[in-house]
DNA sequence: ACAATATTTAGCATGCATGCTAAATATTAA
DNA sequence: TTAATATTTAGCATGCATGCTAAATATTGT
């Protein structure tokens, strides 16, 4: 894969993640905590049950939005801001003037 | 509807219009070409059938990320750049610093 | 070793998105 | 009025996404 495809992959699957709302509001919840969340407080804060929450943790993760600590029985979740900022901002500057 | 209810259904319909490749480079084609393109034009640039396109456009028309006049039996597409930008930069602003 | 806790994986049902072809509409040209 | 051009709408097939329940895994506490 040349540099410019890998992009292109990036863009791709960074926006399939965003395109579920659940998914953004992981994505605000755990910047708002300003640290990492664990998988069951995550959960708390949703209507849908644990297998559900757990595979929109999964698509986030492989979208390289979040990142997770393992730490004793539970993972920790955190946002992975530089690269939400840099794909999805990436993009909008095609956009811009 | 409130203020912020609308925002929320903004930022929703906008980023499912932004889940799809080809509408994301629809939305690109359109403002490299700088003015507006007739469905032809667009239908041109993709490997897609006329009535696929069709609907990807009438989608971002919705989403508010495009807009449309009516001239003879054509009709020419133009990018709304300020509220792609607007809407989808304004989600991101929560994510930053 | 056994029970409890935290989380994921497997597997299924359902609905929405996307692609297609064929038919409809609307406008211009002959 | 008929034919041609530009585009959309209708309707169908299929696959992927999302929700669920039940079972599995992994770790800690007794």
């Amino acid at each position: 894969m040349t540099k410019a495809e890998e992009e292109l992959a990036d863009i791709e699957t960074v926006f399939t993640a965003l395109a579920h709302p659940s998914r953004r509001q992981i994505l605000l919840v755990l910047k708002l905590r300003c640290g990492d969340m664990t998988a069951g407080e995550i959960v708390e804060r949703f209507s849908c049950k644990w297998p559900t929450t757990t595979r929109h943790l999964r698509l986030l993760e492989k979208a390289g939005l979040i990142l997770v600590r393992k730490e004793g029985r539970e993972r920790r979740y955190q946002l992975n801001q530089k690269r939400l900022l840099g794909i999805t901002g990436g993009w909008l500057k095609w956009f811009e003037a």
